[in-house]
Parts: C-alpha cells; sequence; structure tokens
DNA sequence: CTTCTCACA
DNA sequence: TGTGAGGA
C-alpha cells in the first residue's frame, strides 16, 4: 500500500496534460501555484511536472472555489486537513501500541496461569483436561 | 509544437 | 484571470 503512495506521487505530467484533466487554464495552474497551493516539481527545462496527487488536489481546488472560498480560505482548509491526518496517524499508532501492550500483557498473565494448572493436573494424576 | 516568465493599448 | 511578447 506504499507503492501506491508513492507512484501516484510521481510527478511526469506535463501542464498540458494537467489542463485537460482538470479543465483549468494554464494560468490557473500556475496562479494556485503561487498562491502555494500545489507544489509541482520543476523538472528538466524548468518545466513543471505533476503528479496524480496533484491532480485531485487541483480538482479539489476548482470544488472549494466554486463554494465561494479565495486562495487563502483554500490553503486555511488544505493546512487544517493536512494537521487533522497527522493527528489521526498519531492516534492510531499510539492505540496499536497500546493494544500491543496489553495483548503482551494478557498472554502472559494467561501463559503464567496456564503453566500452573498444567503443573496440579500432570501431578495429580488426573485425566488431562485443558485449562479453558 | 509546448511551456516559461513577465507585463498590461 | 485573460492575453500577447520574446525565449528556451
Amino acid at each position: 500500500m506504499k507503492e501506491k503512495e508513492l507512484r501516484r506521487s510521481l510527478a511526469v505530467l506535463p501542464i498540458g496534460t494537467v489542463m485537460k484533466l482538470t479543465n483549468l487554464t494554464a494560468r490557473q495552474i500556475r496562479y494556485y501555484e503561487s498562491q502555494d497551493l500545489i507544489k509541482p516539481e520543476r523538472s528538466d527545462g524548468n518545466r513543471r511536472l505533476y503528479s496524480l496527487n496533484d491532480i485531485d488536489r487541483l480538482l479539489e481546488i476548482k470544488d472549494y472555489i466554486d463554494d465561494g472560498l479565495n486562495m487563502a480560505g483554500i490553503r486555511k482548509v488544505f493546512t487544517q486537513k493536512q494537521l487533522e491526518q497527522e493527528q489521526f496517524k498519531e492516534r492510531l499508532n499510539k492505540s496499536l501500541t497500546d493494544d500491543d501492550v496489553r495483548k503482551i500483557l494478557h498472554d502472559e498473565l494467561l501463559r503464567q496461569s496456564g503453566f500452573r494448572q498444567v503443573k496440579l493436573l500432570t501431578n495429580s494424576q488426573t485425566p488431562l483436561q485443558k485449562p479453558f
């Protein structure tokens, strides 16, 4: 699932292709860049190269403009969304770590009690009956 | 031919 | 935001 993200981030599309894909003029696309709403690569002879993520971003920008937002407003939405996602990732990682700890603790507890049971059973020569 | 930057009778 | 000039 990381390979896919990598490909989506690969900047290989010239502005002409982006224009057709987004229905935006080169002027607009360049203008949004000047407003820090997108950051295309800038490979060879100073030509802009866009990734699929940039395409999605531009389409989003278009939607927000339809909703009456200006450049500053859109930038605010993006930075906000970015922070939210970072926080989400941190939460996810933290909760997973906590679960791991719980699982380890639980397994440890179960194992200790289990051994005791097995030991008692074998010593008392009673027919094997697994401790649940 | 495509894209880039700059500027506005 | 459009558009044209002058380069690459």
